[in-house]
This record gives C-alpha cells, sequence and structure tokens, in this order.
DNA sequence: CAGTTATATAACCGAGGAGGTATTTTCGAG
DNA sequence: CTCGAAAATACCTCCTCGGTTATATAACTG
C-alpha cells in the first residue's frame, strides 16, 4: 500500500483523523463537526477507507470508524530518509533504538 | 508556516527532495532526470520554494537548488500525535530522548 | 554589441477532485 | 409490512493544478 500523501492532502480529512485519535466516532458526528453535508463526509471516509487509514464496524445502520494508524507509520518511514536533518541527536537515537530492539528490558 | 501537505502529495515534487537529499542540483539536471520540461520543473521548483521546502544559491545564470528541511521536521511532529499508535516502544524511547537532552554525554 | 546558455514567466488546456442535491440502500421499531 | 433513521451512491458543477508551448529575462562569451 502506498504512502497515501494526497490523501493526507485534503484539510478535512486530516481533521477526521484528529477526531478518530480521540475516539471512534459516527458518521453523523463527524458531519456535525466538520460542518459538510453527510455525503460529502461520507466521501471523505470512503477515501480514508480505501487508503486504510481508518476502518469501520458496523453496528445496526450505524457505522463506528476508527483510525488505522499503519498507512502513518508508512510515512514515518518515509520521513527517516530526511530526518537526520533536523534531528541532531538522530544517530545516537538509532542506536538507542537497536538497543532496545536486542535489549528490551 | 503550515505544513505543506499538498505540497508533498505531487510525485514529481517528492522525487525532486529525494535527488536533493542527495546533492544539491541545477534545474536542468532535475529537468533530465524527472522527464519534464524545463518550464514545468521550474514551475515545481517555484511551489517547493514557497514552501520553504527548498532554497536557491544562484551563481551566474545557473541556480543551485537545496534542500531545507524545516517544513518536514514539522510533518514530523504533526505525525507524532499518532505514533503511540504503532510503536510499542514509542513511551520507553520518548524518555530516552528526554534523558539524552539533559545528560547529552 | 551579438549570440548563447540557463532559468523564469505567461497563456492555455484537460483531467481530477471536492462540494452540493437528489436518490437509493439498509436496518430497526412499531 | 410500513415508517423512519443512518449512511452510501449517483450525478452534476466548479475550480485547482499539472502539463505543454511560446516568450521573456538574465548573465556569460567572444
Amino acid at each position: 500500500m502506498p504512502i497515501p500523501f494526497d490523501v493526507l492532502a485534503e484539510p478535512q480529512r486530516r481533521r477526521i483523523l484528529d477526531l478518530l485519535l480521540e475516539r471512534p466516532r459516527l458518521v453523523g458526528e463527524l458531519t456535525a463537526e466538520l460542518g459538510l453535508s453527510q455525503p460529502g463526509t461520507s466521501k471523505h471516509l470512503r477515501v480514508l477507507r480505501e487508503a486504510g487509514l481508518v476502518r469501520v464496524r458496523q453496528d445496526a445502520q450505524r457505522r463506528w470508524y476508527e483510525l488505522r494508524p499503519e498507512p502513518l507509520a508508512e510515512l514515518d518511514a518515509w520521513l527517516a530518509h530526511y530526518r537526520h536533518l533536523w534531528s541532531a541527536s538522530f544517530d545516537r537515537l538509532e542506536r538507542h533504538l537497536d538497543q532496545l530492539k536486542d535489549d528490551p528490558s
């Protein structure tokens, strides 16, 4: 699954992710918070779903949307190539990470 | 300066960043590598420049473009809100970071 | 100064995407 | 089995944006 840069480029979709970071929500709740039409919200949710950024749990007519962070983890991995440019302690940090992996005490 | 999600959403612009990660380049070099027209490349470079992702150093008629990682650092900070969702050792890692900041031995 | 190289800007075109309204589907309640 | 609630889909419009070609600007070269 490619990193969904284009999906994240849309401000309303990022607002949805922020809201879902707190807790799962129904389409109706998101619609109210975003100030969009219900179909507009559903369309964004479909895009997010197809990008793997959210998943749905059905409950009668209601759909609970919740976060799926995997694609964001991939974005994080992409950023890693650039991280040494601003993180002074990056190399030292990496060594610590490896250490933790070998000895997760 | 807001995080330039929309600027990063464009694949050719990400390729430019990847190329500039290796070393600064001239517009002509980038044009050749991307397989775009020269004006097309210049247009992407303008967008990257206005987003603060690259800066130019003039040298006679030539312009050397180089990376400016600050906006990517801001993206990294945004991602941090979500990082605990996939990084199991995230909290432990954070403690290590703080430790390093206090005692950069 | 004339010519050439390197890059930027202008003007245009076509595709895609975000938004809306109208409609359909799904499911529970009575 | 009808009604109402919740969400999805269809369809349309408008605007943005990436790409192109043509042209302008700037600076070195002889």
